[in-house]
DNA sequence: AGAACTCCTACCAATTTAGTAGAATAATTG
DNA sequence: CAATTATTCTACTAAATTGGTAGGAGTTCT
């Protein structure tokens, strides 16, 4: 399960991305409005995000927070790795947050362990791809089908 | 995160179906011992399992906990599901454990919803598709291959 | 100077997780 | 039949994690 950390994290993140073009910074509380997120919360995370180098920020009057990178750079595996989330389902196939099994007499022959491990890539090889302008993408490709459902194909 | 009570779940499960075909129950302390599974916590996670149709159990003296279906018919997913663990990283995208995000204006043009629902889908279709039985094979490969590295392809 | 921000340290309450204790109940076995 | 060996069941509990909040210090713009 992904924490609320983590899910906010990404969306604030979205929020920055979506006016990446402006040149003034994004305030917490707008973003925490928005995306309906705590301020408090918000502040902490994204000072967060900020020491990890997702976000740059300007201080004082008319400050705010902005990308530190282009949205396509950005994959969500690596904001869900800074914000606490083994992507993994146990410790023991998690590159990250590695723990062995204490009660495991050999790991590399663990049946289970095997199994996640696979479900491990798998989880990966979307996080790792999709970056936050995807997101963004896949998004206005959702609201596309949403209102126009004019060339869509007979439903059943 | 798969909770130590799934995992237990499960390496409690691989030892019953070790033996499925011996006649005679394995006794609660012989799994324990076994798997390295706190004695107590495993005793209240097979009763769980039994009054969910996974294993059934014999009382009294040389009584002990049977699987209740075939080794090929018992699926992680479903392990993983009955003993608490949603799949999905998200629990708007989770089919069993389903919950709207409260802050999400339009659940079906979200962004980060149809990722995490990629990501869900992977993992089933992993999961869904293994069984106790696929689990223990693996296990024997994995030997074999630890055993006997004589017909290896060269390691770069 | 003062308003409008971010930065930072320090809390805290509720929930969940990972168990444990101990007695009741049931079946076997000598 | 009675002792023994099991599971069954109810009821706690300690520790960690999660999801925050409070409040002031520091910065910048006007």
């Amino acid at each position: 399960m992904l924490s609320k950390k983590s899910k906010y994290a990404i969306k604030a993140l979205l929020a920055l991305a979506k006016v990446y073009n402006e040149k003034t910074p994004l305030r917490i509380s707008v973003i925490a409005e928005q995306e309906k997120i705590p301020r408090k919360f918000l502040e902490a995370i994204l000072l967060e995000l900020r020491n990890q180098g997702f976000v740059g920020s300007k201080m004082g009057a008319s400050g705010g927070y902005y990308l530190a990178k282009h949205p396509e750079e950005i994959m969500l595996s690596a904001v869900i790795r800074v914000t606490g989330g083994p992507i993994a389902m146990l410790p023991c196939v998690s590159l990250n947050f590695y723990e062995p099994c204490e009660e495991c007499v050999d790991e590399a022959t663990c049946g289970l362990r095997n199994v996640v491990m696979e479900v491990r890539e798998a989880s990966i090889r979307i996080l790792s791809k999709t970056s936050l302008a995807d997101t963004l993408n896949r998004e206005q490709m959702l609201e596309k089908k949403a209102v126009k459902p004019k060339k869509r194909v007979k439903t059943k």
